[in-house]
DNA sequence: GCCAACGTTGGC
DNA sequence: GCCAACGTTGGC
């Protein structure tokens, strides 16, 4: 099994927002390699870490798993959507996502700024400067290594 | 709200 | 195919 770690603006769908829904379609992708992952290396049962960003703090805020194969994203085709993509059609489609299932929410955030002071989260491309996937693959290390900060 | 860093677009 | 201009991301 592999696991992830997705990004999501509170403001728009928070852990509470999943937690309420239970499962959601994860639309609005428009990063290619972001797209890859969520087509190519995600499996249904695949954890994830669900993150928020631009919030307060930044963080991550607790775990979905993957409830569904990939399919596409029905936001590029609708002219009202702010996710439309003109250039895709339904005979080709552009952008892919997945289906999340809620799984738990942490006590806690775990912030960002704990996240970077930790040696062993250094590879993370969630720290890297200048990185801005907003769905990245987690190692299974980096995993336990995040659950024990987060529970701690 | 600012702005650095990045990805995408489009003229040539 | 290059690269300047533009739009977006996301921490602060």
């Amino acid at each position: 099994m592999n696991h992830w770690l997705m990004k999501s603006e509170p403001d728009v769908f928070s852990i509470d927002d999943l937690a309420r829904k239970k499962r959601s379609a994860w639309d609005g992708v428009r990063n290619y390699q972001a797209r890859n992952f969520m087509r190519d290396g995600m499996k249904i049962g695949d954890l994830i870490l669900f993150y928020h960003s631009n919030a307060e703090p930044s963080g991550i805020a607790g775990i979905a798993k993957v409830a569904s194969a990939a399919y596409p994203d029905p936001t590029q085709f609708d002219k009202k959507s702010e996710y439309f993509d003109p250039k895709a059609t339904k005979e080709k489609p552009i952008w892919q996502l997945v289906d999340v299932e809620f799984v738990e929410k942490f006590k806690a955030v775990l912030p960002l700024e704990r996240i970077k002071v930790e040696p062993e989260l250094s590879e993370m491309p969630l720290v890297q400067k200048g990185t801005r996937l907003s769905v990245m693959p987690v190692s299974h290390a980096e995993w336990q290594t995040i659950l024990r900060l987060a529970k701690s």
